[in-house]
DNA sequence: GTTTATGCAAAACGTTTGCATCTCG
DNA sequence: CGAGATGCAAACGTTTTGCATAAAC
């Protein structure tokens, strides 16, 4: 279903490549995951199992941006055997190990979680194409940080989502 | 159950008038968001209703910042008599009325309401009391739309919540 | 063999809907 | 009188829990 990277275009026609996502190597990635997953496994005496890993491929594989639903979609496709209770408890599990982390909620308010990457980033939500872009900006971060200490506040995290139309289509001439 | 402005603090210590929270008179306030409901519910060509009214002064004169189930709480202390069904299909109507905003989502994922201001702010959530407080920085308005337009998008609206830590126990050197 | 994890079904939770009744204009 | 709003209870979708079984170590 999906096309070729260099064909690939978002459906507000703006070409893939912008969006930010990570282009690294699912296999690459996901043998990464699994050893942030096994590190935590293994600092908190846990067990191995099978049913966690099969959650992790599904998310390295075909969603790295997802709500929990969507997830339990794609998992029962993928590996109908995993009952949804099992994802349900896995899924904090994940976030503490450091291979998940809760992003920003999407318009319907449903929590958007994606696969951590190593470095802080904030997103941008294409309102033409609904999809999840990601930005980073040192000012933005400081200033922010500048302001809470001014109000006597200490940063401890912070989400910063930007609602935004595409101008990819009315910006380029070409084509 | 509140005590008087002077001496008021916040769960973490903190005065409540640092908080940056609307200090208008209640009753004026609500007097304006009366009429801002009257006009939308002419101009809709709905009905006027007691229950309606009734949330609205809860939420006024005890919930400027809330979640549906802060509000639903109040309302069955201040207003026993009005169903639950009541307020949830009122809240829609208060948010298009431009009573209401639909703000971030608190740390747990719940969304925020809070009364309608005139100007734009961002929001600082407090981890020790778990309150609201408000932000306004021109600079990092300029600089996220900036980074938006420099990917091609045009910004639309934004959210930005940054969750931190109560300084002011510790920064406080009196009392 | 003890702990941890699982699948299933049931419960819990916040929200929405159906419906008969009531209120507003 | 007719459109709109209400309260209640039942339905809904998502998430959590209880429990007996299975897997990990």
């Amino acid at each position: 279903m999906t096309t070729s990277k260099a064909s690939k275009k978002l459906p507000c026609g703006r070409p893939a490549a912008v969006s930010h996502e990570s282009e690294r190597d699912p296999k690459a990635l996901l043998e990464e995951m699994l050893g942030r997953l096994s590190a935590y496994v293994e600092a908190k005496n846990l067990n191995r199992s099978e049913a966690r890993e099969k959650i992790l491929r599904t998310i390295v594989l075909e969603a790295r941006h997802f709500t929990a639903i969507d997830l339990l979609e794609r998992l029962a496709a993928r590996h109908p055997e995993v009952g949804k209770a099992t994802l349900y408890r896995n899924l904090p599990i994940l976030v503490e190990s450091g291979v998940l982390c809760e992003g920003p909620t999407d318009p319907d308010g449903q929590t958007l979680y994606e696969l951590a990457g190593e470095e802080h980033h904030d997103h941008i939500f294409c309102l033409d194409c609904r999809k999840i872009f990601e930005f980073h900006d040192e000012a933005i971060e400081r200033r922010q940080d500048a302001v809470a200490e001014s109000m006597k506040f200490h940063t401890k995290g912070h989400r910063h989502v930007v609602f935004a139309s595409c101008d990819y289509l009315s910006t380029k001439t070409s084509s």
